[in-house]
DNA sequence: ACTTTATTTCGGTAATTGCCTAAATAACGA
DNA sequence: TCGTTATTTAGGCAATTACCGAAATAAAGT
């Protein structure tokens, strides 16, 4: 858990998963959406694949990443139990 | 908001955080519950206060930190915009 | 004014992070 | 197999972080 938490400390890393929460997309796809060099965020990737935030899955010559929705919530439960947060009741 | 997650990333500031959930604590007794320097710690409550997390206010020789559950709520609110959860409904 | 207690600031060091360019790897099509 | 496209790895540098011990500051009691 405390990867997931250093992996959320970077603004470009919160926004990569902003972007992967509406669709799957490779890296290429990804970097049109920043001003930084590719290999930069080919190393953001690998923090967010080793805090288990993303999961990847090769297509050809291109590299999907697709978020992972279980270790995003697994971090938003322990967040709330941080926040003293009872739950997500609805 | 950047300095709110960037104060999370670090397990002892966590600590510090789910420490004063329960009550205020001066920075002492906080300063048990840690096998390290009170100087480190020290760092650790600046950076916490510089990202609105903690409040302080002196009594006498003592600083008592207070938990700020204004911006705990806040960041959960950002972090559940990240997660894709619609909000805490209830 | 001096001492004690609580906490921070200072000065320094080792490790980590974030960024870059250049080079390497992987997969594909001609 | 050669060239092209997609992405990562390697190498290097500047800035930041985390930590410590020693010294400084703040408040209070004697």
């Amino acid at each position: 858990m405390n990867q997931v938490f250093e992996a959320l400390a970077h603004p470009v890393r919160r926004d990569i998963l902003k972007l992967l929460r509406k669709r799957a997309m490779c890296a290429g796809d990804i970097a049109e959406h920043f001003p930084i060099a590719k290999p930069t965020l080919s190393g953001h990737f690998t923090v967010l694949k080793n805090a288990g935030l993303v999961t990847t899955q090769r297509q050809g010559t291109t590299i999907m990443y697709h978020l992972n929705m279980s270790v995003m919530e697994e971090a938003l439960g322990a967040f709330m139990a941080l926040a003293g947060t009872k739950g997500k009741e609805r």
